[in-house]
DNA sequence: GTGTTTGCAAACACTTTGCATCCAA
DNA sequence: TTGGATGCAAAGTGTTTGCAAACAC
């Protein structure tokens, strides 16, 4: 966590072979400036509103090489969409979900991700990364009931 | 699991004033023949090999009410893609896959489940259900590097 | 200059829908 | 008889791709 996330993308760029673009920019910008989970077309309407003129197919591919890069992470919402989150400099999580009101806790349990290596390991496997859902009722919307 | 999984189709379809029709039948009977994983696509195949006429709108269509019924279940790739499995009779299991040659192991963990219900209970959540995917390298393709 | 990137629109894969017809109860 | 079910084809989703022009290095 030593460099900037721009920084970490412009090193990615290098490593890979690719450049730096206003274009480029203006989305990776865009994409870190926003909080929470968003889907790649929530992003398009973000980076339009400051930069009209891009394409979306150009921020289908930039949000590819985000989560290439590492910056990037997705996640599967109950009903099928994909979502995006900042990756980059956050510790890893899990997602907690409410159904009716779709809210969303990000939680960690140092116990169950000991459990999951030696799962892992039990059958051999060499882990590289998980995701883990649990889906529920919030308190608000458990009472509602 | 005292009933065989036709009658609890049967049951949900009386349930909810749905009929019973030869077309679901067929596609029923083929969906609980098939092991493993599947895309509806692929059960589309498999039913139409044995009855070319169905549609594969009624194959989606009726692939919904097992859903709903909980005769089936769907997984999410690490690819994107959507996938189907058995559900019913079954206890709950969570997967663990490679993510080279695509292998399955399906898991359980009581130490895991326990944690999860702990989790939401901290956060005032109910519990519903849950996905848990692990990914990594398979004892085969880890030694192929 | 040369290879990469862009915007556009068309193509895509997968799933759902509208509709006229057909069928189960 | 009547509301549900079917097949077909068309319409949706959300995402990717082909291409000529524009750009970064």
């Amino acid at each position: 966590m030593s460099i900037s996330a721009e920084q970490f993308f412009l090193n990615y760029l290098e490593e890979t072979g690719l450049n730096m673009t206003p274009q480029r920019m203006s989305i990776v910008q865009t994409f870190l400036e926003t909080e929470g989970h968003f889907s790649a077309d929530r992003l398009c309407e973000l980076v339009r509103e400051k930069a009209p003129e891009i394409g979306q197919a150009t921020v289908y591919r930039t949000l590819k090489l985000l989560i290439e890069s590492g910056l990037a992470d997705t996640i599967d919402g109950p009903d099928g969409g994909v979502l995006y989150e900042r990756a980059y400099g956050r510790a890893h999580h899990d997602h907690l979900m409410c159904l009716k009101c779709k809210r969303k806790v990000e939680i960690f349990d140092p116990v169950i991700e000991e459990r999951q290596e030696q799962i892992a390991r039990e059958h051999g496997f060499t882990l590289t990364r998980h995701r883990m859902y649990l889906y529920g009722l919030c308190p608000d919307c458990a009472s509602d009931d």
